[in-house]
DNA sequence: AACACTTCTTAACATAGGTCAATGTCAAAA
DNA sequence: TTTTGACATTGACCTATGTTAAGAAGTGTT
């Protein structure tokens, strides 16, 4: 057998015929790239949804002023592609790079589409993922809307304490929507309350 | 035959068989709701997709310092839901109100899980819609890390002119995150340019 | 070790947008 | 007709965050 982690992934995920998920899995193309690498680029139409098996990767927009805007990391295990480019086979608005040097699976979206189809516990996780990534962007639009930049921060610490110790700092900024400087300025105040108590 | 807005807006979209539609859509019930009046609230966990039939509705959250932000607004012709809350089972962090007097189909989750599964085509329109709600969110995401209120207001009247006409100001604004003050402040200078030309 | 690079911090200053309070407008209710 | 209540505007003031610029600290390369 294979030992991917996203053959794990979907077996403890679904209730999926092992031989035949195996059988499949090995098809996949396994890309390296290194730190720095990108597996997509603006205008291009993306053609895959990329499972990372190892590494960090980010998504990123970058705006009419030239700045660059984190859109999610994805660390092990997560599935990072642009929908709407893959879907709807629009050039894309993002960039999808390594941050650290990373190993992903290609995946086609005709293996989701086909999988969907056929069985129903598949249909169930793809439905699952979809509905997942929209409970994603829609507390970071909440957060956008109404938190301070200390209160992205604070929450973002919860939520990804693993990443926040892997990407620099500026990354981190990028994806809370303000600059490095502000980031830096909120951890001093964090940790003068801290101090303070 | 019914003369819902839903029935002619799937069978535009899907190649489903109209008879099986018709019989199904017949089944369903339509709520009338007053202005004011509240399809889902905070706590309450989502049951149903609202197709809106006639109207208006909006859905928000309420920050823990009293402030409403509207995540986003559903005229005809649109299905509002909180697919968080309906697909995990969770209590809703949102409302759903509508702004006008408005009809809106209830439409039971069975519907969508048991027609995909019959239907190729219907699967596809409804992994359509979940597409079309993660471009919706992304959009909004990039919007609020890197434009200024001003360029998110053009960005709403460009997108939603309809809807700038039919709400309230004080809507739109928390729809764009900014104060009602702020946004007629940008007003008052996006006027004063205009002016200068 | 010396260097270049990138990241992080700090501080002074600038500004977009928030807050508060007063006033205006308009439509619905009484 | 008056009153009420929701919405919109305005101005004075305030605050969070951006901007710019400099230095510090860390890391990898020669």
């Amino acid at each position: 057998m294979n030992n991917f982690r996203f053959t794990s992934f979907l077996t403890s995920n679904i209730g999926i015929d092992y031989e035949e998920l195996n059988e499949l899995v090995s098809k996949f193309k396994v890309k390296k790239v290194k730190k720095g690498d990108f597996l997509l680029k603006e205008n291009e139409v993306c053609s895959h949804t990329f499972f990372v098996e190892k590494g960090l990767l980010k998504q990123y927009s970058i705006d009419d002023k030239g700045k660059e805007h984190v859109l999610q990391f994805g660390p092990e295990n997560w599935f990072v592609t642009d929908r709407e480019s893959l879907f709807f086979k629009q050039p894309s608005k993002y960039y999808i790079q390594a941050v650290e040097d990373s190993e992903v699976l290609l995946l086609e979206e005709s293996f989701f589409t086909k999988l969907s189809l056929e069985n129903k516990s598949f249909l169930e996780f793809n439905t699952k993922l979809l509905h997942n990534h929209i409970r994603h962007l829609q507390r970071r639009i909440t957060l956008l809307q109404s938190a301070t930049a200390e209160e992205r921060y604070l929450d973002f610490i919860k939520i990804y304490p693993d990443i926040l110790l892997r990407v620099p700092q500026i990354l981190v900024a990028s994806y809370l929507g303000i600059t490095p400087e502000g980031l830096s300025r909120v951890r001093k105040e964090l940790a003068f309350k801290n101090f303070k108590k």
